[in-house]
This record gives structure tokens, C-alpha cells and sequence, in this order.
DNA sequence: TGTCATTTGTCAGACGCTGACATTAGCCTC
DNA sequence: GAGGCTAATGTCAGCGTCTGACAAATGACA
């Protein structure tokens, strides 16, 4: 997975054939393929990580925080204690500079937005869980995830576009952004 | 493309080889990549048309409106109207079977995710040009769009699970949603 | 009719991915 | 330590997507 990371950040994601990453650790081809499903996985590998930790936060949160609050909470924890689980794995610069890769590679994108949209829906279940609503007749849970991400994309691309690649640094944005537009979604949901 | 369209929604997208399309009209493998970047983009020619409506549809509504009116006219404008350019290529009802099997097919949803994600960085800075806002600097037309664009997918994702495939009731769905959390948004933009 | 540009076909090959089968490695038992 | 079991790995063949290079065909026009 380190090797494979390195690799793709080195030189790109569709310059890095599956066999240059299985000869790097002296494996077949089809060994990796054993491990991953697909080249895509061992590219999501950290975030994988990283997003379990979010859920994880946000199914910890207490009963009593209103969804955006928990939501908000727990982002910003996950991204915050990014170290965790990853720095086991890779080190932490170097899954900053993953995320840069797929943000700016078009397949590897459009796997990111449908990873986070499954991610979305769990989220989801989980505030209407908190609340005591039926998801499949109450809106409100998946309107209030998806006006979320949607934030949570605007931050990360952003931070993506900008200079400083600090982890700091997207976390600050995720929070100014979600101060932005968080009294108008607490609001909304009281409704 | 009709062709490509029936084989896919008839055995899958999956099960659906380049080849058996470009024999079916007749032309080899080679002539369907001169005419087709990747087997995806043919799967996604009926809703490229779709998207170009609704963005013109946005273009073309009067400066004065508040943005979030703007996109709303311009969505519910653009789904209406599915026949205008669509009837042309395809018949409608192909066009929304495809659009349910994009939804429910792992990797054409990625993929659908990352064109709805480009299209609403244009359609933000197209609300940027009508309120004479700086997108680089002000946060609101992204996150206006994103959050619209967040309500839109929760819309289509329930018309896709339910039964009812006709298009007035996608139309429906969509308008109910949007008159949901259309008042809070409108408000946060104020503010 | 000959010339030229555009379109199409053919071929070979890279790359991702999979099933089938052989080989090896590690481990437990006797 | 020999035998035998299981799990991991390698090898091989093959399918499907996609690309570059070159040849053949097509059509328009002088």
C-alpha cells in the first residue's frame, strides 16, 4: 500500500501500472489483486480509514447535539486526529498528497464522490437513528448530509486548489465554511 | 448510441461488450473509439443533452432573481422539457431508463457523480456572474450550488427507488424537496 | 479520371482483471 | 524428521477496454 501510494503520487496515478507496484514489493500481479479488488482500492486505502474514523466519530457523539452539531463535531475531529489510524500506515504527508492526486485525477474523482455518496447515505441512517425518524418518509436526514458534503466538497477543493497542503489548514476551512452556512441548516431542520 | 442504449438497459451495462454495439450498427471496435472517448461517454450522451438544457436554462433566466429561484426554474425547466433535444436522439422513456441504470450501476454512478460535480462548479460560476460576486473569494456561490446540487441527488436517488418511472414524477419529487429547504437556503444567502 | 482529404478497417499491443491449476510455505501431528 | 494439511503465492491463458500505426476505402472536387 506505501509502495503503491508512493508510486501514484510520484508519477501519477494512470502512469503507475498494477505491476510496477506488485514488482516494487516482489509480489505477482496477481497476488495484489489477491489483496485489492481493484487498482482503485489501494488508492482509497487511507481514506477508507479516514472515513470509518469520521462515522466512528459521529455514532460517538452524545444523543443530546443537534445533527449539524454532531456532523460538524465529527469532521472535524476525524481530520484533526488524521494521524490515528493512517500514521500506522503511511505516513500522514503523504496521504495529504493522495487526496491532492484524486482530487485532481478525473477517475479516481468520480470513485472519491461515489465513496462519499455511499458514506452520505450511512451518515444519514444514522442522524435519523439519532432522531428517532424514519429515513424512508422523513426527509430531513439525507437533506441535512447531503447540504453538508456538500460544504465538506467545497472546503476539500479549495484547500486542494490552494498552496498550503497542511492539514491544519483544511480543517480550518471546513470549519469556516461550515460556520458559514450553519446557523441557515440548524434552522432549516427545526423547521 | 440508440443502440448502445437498448443493449445496456436491456443486459446491463456491464454485460454489454464495446464490440456487440459497434456490430450491432455495423461499424468495427476501432470506429466506435473514434467516435466514443471510452464506453462510458456513451452511456452519458442523453444526459450531457439534459445538462446543457438545464445550464442554458439558467442563462436564460431573468438577472433579477435570487439565485436559488434561478436554479430551481432552471432544474424543473430543463426535466420538463426532457423531450426538446433528447426526443431527437432517443425515445424519453429510454433516456430515464438509462438514468435509473446509471444510478444503480457502481461505475457509471461514479462517473455521473464527477459530471454533476462539473457541472455545478460552471453553474456556481454562473451564479457568480449574475450576483457580480467574486467565486474566488466569496464562499456563497458554491456552497448555494452545492447544497441545491445535494437536494437534487436525494430528489433523483428516491424517484430511482420507487416505482413510478414517468418523468412528471421525478419533476414532483424534485419540486417537493426543493420547496422543503428552499426558505432556509434563500435566507442563508441573505445573510 | 486523377488527386486529395476524410473516414474506416486491420493489426498489434498495453493494461486491468479473472479463473483454473500448479507450487510453495508454514504448521501440526505422529 | 517425515508426512500431511491448509493457506498463500505463482503461472498461465484469456477476456475486455483502449491506443497507435498503417493500410484501404470512400467521397468531393478539379
Amino acid at each position: 500500500m506505501r509502495s503503491a501510494l508512493e508510486l501514484f503520487t510520484r508519477q501519477g496515478y494512470e502512469r503507475t501500472t498494477v505491476d510496477e507496484i506488485a514488482d516494487a514489493v516482489d509480489v505477482s500481479q496477481r497476488t495484489f489483486f489477491r489483496y485489492f479488488g481493484n487498482k482503485e482500492e489501494v488508492a482509497f486505502a487511507t481514506q477508507e480509514s479516514a472515513e470509518r474514523h469520521f462515522f466512528a466519530a459521529l455514532c460517538g457523539r452524545p444523543a443530546d447535539e443537534a445533527p449539524l452539531t454532531a456532523l460538524r463535531h465529527a469532521v472535524l475531529d476525524a481530520w484533526g486526529a488524521t494521524g490515528d489510524a493512517i500514521e500506522q500506515m503511511v505516513p500522514p504527508e503523504l496521504h495529504m498528497r493522495m487526496y491532492r492526486l484524486i482530487e485532481s485525477t478525473p477517475s479516481l474523482l468520480a470513485v472519491h464522490l461515489r465513496r462519499t455518496a455511499e458514506l452520505e447515505e450511512r451518515l444519514a441512517r444514522e442522524i435519523a437513528r439519532r432522531e428517532g425518524l424514519d429515513i424512508d418518509t422523513d426527509p430531513r436526514p439525507r437533506l441535512v448530509v447531503a447540504m453538508f458534503g456538500g460544504v465538506i466538497r467545497v472546503a476539500g477543493k479549495l484547500w486542494v486548489e490552494g498552496q498550503d497542503d497542511s492539514t491544519v489548514t483544511l480543517r480550518d476551512i471546513t470549519a469556516f465554511h461550515l460556520d458559514y452556512v450553519g446557523p441557515a441548516l440548524a434552522e432549516q431542520w427545526d423547521k
